[in-house]
DNA sequence: GTTAGGG
DNA sequence: CCCTAAC
């Protein structure tokens, strides 16, 4: 490698070799017909190419003088091929390492370079650069198979990803981390019997079977099912892509042609073509043009193929940053990347939103319905207009796949698109001295304008406090009606009552108003109340949203440092797959009816209220029922920003609260028309198995922390001291 | 900033 | 849902 960089230093004259056709490849083709099974290749006097064996390999790197031997993958790590099924091996792979791996690469290269006698260069240089274009011919074939294989593998992926076996293993993500320990106080119930034996009779015997989760909510193990995910079809499919990251490294490295990193994106149809920037042909000055604009900053080197390098590198940089975005990392980048997207970007699910409905798709031509009734998150968003299925295709670019934040939420049109035009950013809009300079979309500018204007929404659907336009109540009842008779949890409402409410509360004196207006209404400190309320509830949308993503940040450092699975990493830029982030994207929406602006009206005491309060949907309890199988009670937080991330209303009190409620809901229905006591009508309005699989957290999470703690509050009897 | 609990 | 003491 060394060597050939080392040829190629002062010389940009270089032809474009003819790559192609009548290369000898044709003979040798098969020896390097599998990317994947000779990275390295050794040309001999004749200019053939052979594939050179490991020592050989080795040999070349330590000498580091050109001997024949041109490494071609800088990643010379893994020894032995991985076959196309090796996720699992892969998918601990960390971004960071690769990323890491580009620098020191580059150094090292940097250093061999330096120490190359100049002489010897020019000696070589001629004989070289023939070899040169044999191998970059070759590797262009070689590349282009490449792609054609894993455009067949991505195909293939697709529908396999129903067959992942540790798909349906429950306890496999849940266990994975994060699983703080619960507050046992969250959990204690009336005696470890009801718990063991009243649960399953409730559950089967509930009068409810059109609200019936199935066995979702009634069978135990089934608790974390949900929030399981497909690893491997994620790992997978990033490290199809990492591979190719690798693969084309080399491409970058012999300076021959340079590859504009979006151009690379498996995805792409069209491996090459116009995207092509042939480095080669810039001038110093053109070279320190598309350094500039690729590293923002000026440099003073004058070595072209230093520049060419780090160009290049830049490039591949920003490539893997496009990844990562789309997979709602680091919202900088993301933002960054937004910047050249004209899509919207909802939410900060969306994407993964979309490429999870997608695997739901692929998962069920594989397990067919299971899928849906395996997940009550799944179950509760069972929004017809939301089920926006994308099409497979765009399971090449989708990086995450989220067994839980299918649909749901927004796999708008948006979302779906949003997966390809990250391709396009880094595909069309990387034009060696292009410009990423576009404004942020209009998602991120709302929001700062809310965070401005000190919490005045915007009139807008997608705002959280936005009031939605008025079909509000129509939809409403839609899609209660429908999805009730259709497959079970639907919006429906529950008031204390068990009235479905919710869409009446809206009329048109609410509609369209705005916090901004509310004040007319109060006065006095309860006017600065409500805003100060408005904008408390603006400010943690926000932060629950950066929150999240911290979270996840957290999170992949921790994988980064070797998570549980650490086993035979790769040093492959596979996206990190963040454990939490499967139970991210609440299933909940910010639909019409879930929208209400936050009314509050003052109080007699001088305080406020909120006007209305939003009943809680069947789909919510669900969500936090699973928020708490999976978080532990207590974990309100957690809970609020894995699952409620997307509601504007909703605060880890609020689930605190209602846990407490649903706690007390279940535990009434255990103790069924006590002496005459009028039994609370929640209980009624809250399906069976839903209680019951509240008990059964409940028994389970006090399982889990016994008596452990001396000064509990929880005892094995059940009864708790602090409990009402 | 979160949680637990009382109102 | 609100409020707030207590982490």
């Amino acid at each position: 490698m060394a060597m050939l960089e080392a040829t190629e230093d002062g010389s940009d004259t270089r032809p474009t070799p003819s790559r192609t056709e009548e290369s000898p490849a044709a003979a040798s083709k098969q020896s390097v017909d599998d990317r994947l099974v000779y990275k390295l290749v050794k040309v001999g006097d004749d200019g053939s190419v052979l594939p050179a064996t490991e020592d050989e390999v080795f040999q070349s790197l330590v000498s580091g003088s050109g001997n024949g031997l041109s490494s071609f993958d800088p990643d010379g790590s893994d020894g032995g091929e991985d076959d196309e099924e090796d996720e699992e091996d892969e998918e601990e792979g960390e971004d960071d390492d690769e990323g890491t791996e580009y620098d020191t690469d580059d150094e090292d290269q940097d250093e061999r370079d330096r120490h190359i006698p100049l002489q010897d260069l020019a000696a070589q240089r001629q004989k070289l650069r023939a070899r040169l274009q044999v191998l970059d011919s070759m590797l262009l074939k070689v590349d282009a198979e490449a792609q054609q294989r894993q455009a067949a593998e991505r195909d293939a992926a697709g529908n396999d990803l129903g067959h992942e076996d540790n798909y349906l293993s429950a306890g496999d993500g849940s266990g994975d981390k994060r699983h703080r320990r619960p507050n046992p106080k969250y959990f204690d119930f009336e005696g470890g019997e009801d718990a063991a034996s009243g649960q399953p009779a409730l559950s089967s015997s509930s009068g409810e079977p059109m609200l019936t989760p199935t066995k979702e909510t009634a069978v135990s193990p089934r608790v974390t099912s949900g929030w399981g995910s497909h690893r491997s079809s994620v790992r997978s499919a990033s490290t199809h892509r990492a591979r190719s990251a690798v693969t084309q490294k080399p491409f970058m490295r012999t300076g021959a042609k340079v590859v504009s990193p979006g151009s690379m994106a498996p995805g792409m149809s069209s491996p090459v073509p116009h995207d092509d920037v042939s480095l080669d042909n810039l001038s110093i000055r053109e070279l320190h043009e598309a350094f500039k604009s690729t590293y923002g900053r000026e440099t003073s080197v004058k070595d072209k193929h230093w520049l060419k390098r780090q160009i290049s590198a830049g490039w591949m940089r920003q490539r893997d940053a496009a990844f990562k975005s789309q997979l709602q990392l680091p919202s900088k980048l993301k933002t960054r990347l937004d910047q050249g997207s004209h899509a919207e970007q909802p939410l900060p699910s969306v994407s993964p939103t979309s490429v999870g409905a997608i695997e739901r798709d692929a998962a069920n031509e594989a397990n067919g319905a299971e899928f849906h009734k395996d997940s009550a998150w799944n179950g509760l968003e069972g929004k017809g207009s939301q089920h926006g299925m994308t099409t497979p295709a765009s399971v090449s670019t989708g990086g995450r796949f989220d067994v839980f934040n299918t649909g749901s939420l927004s796999s708008s049109g948006a979302a779906r698109g949003q997966i390809a035009l990250y391709g396009e950013v880094v595909n069309t809009g990387e034009p060696v001295g292009g410009k990423r300079q576009r404004k942020p979309n209009r998602k991120y500018i709302e929001e700062e304008a809310e965070a401005a204007s000190g919490g005045t929404p915007v009139n807008d659907n997608r705002s959280p406090y936005g009031e939605p336009e008025g079909n509000g109540l129509d939809s409403s009842s839609n899609y209660f009606w429908r999805t009730v008779e259709t497959d079970g949890p639907a919006d429906m409402t529950f008031g204390r009552h068990g009235t479905l409410r919710g869409s009446t509360l809206r009329n048109a004196s609410s509609k369209n108003m705005s916090v901004a207006h509310k004040p007319k209404l109060v006065s006095g400190i309860a006017k600065r109340k409500t805003e100060g309320r408005a904008a408390k509830l603006v400010k943690m949308a926000h932060s629950s949203r950066s929150t999240r993503q911290d979270s996840e940040g957290a999170v992949r450092k921790d994988e980064l440092s070797g998570g549980p699975g650490d086993r035979a990493s790769v040093l492959l830029p596979v996206v990190p797959f963040d454990p939490s982030s499967v139970l991210q994207p609440l299933p909940l929406d910010s639909r019409p009816e879930n929208e209400q602006p936050i009314a509050t009206v003052p109080t007699a005491n001088g305080g406020t209220r909120r006007k209305h309060h939003r009943p809680w949907t069947l789909r919510e309890v669900m969500t936090l029922v699973e928020g708490v199988a999976r978080c532990g009670g207590g974990k309100w937080a957690d809970i609020k920003k894995l699952a409620f991330s997307n509601v504007g209303y909703r605060t880890a009190v609020d689930l605190k609260d209602k846990w407490r409620n649903l706690l007390r809901a279940s535990r009434a229905q255990l103790h069924p028309a006590k002496q005459g006591e009028r039994k609370k009508q929640f209980t009624a309005a809250i399906p069976a198995p839903i209680l019951a699989r509240v008990r059964e957290l409940a028994a389970l999470q006090n399982q889990i922390s016994p008596t452990a703690v001396s000064g509990s509050s929880t005892s094995r009897s059940g009864r708790t001291v602090h409990r009402k």
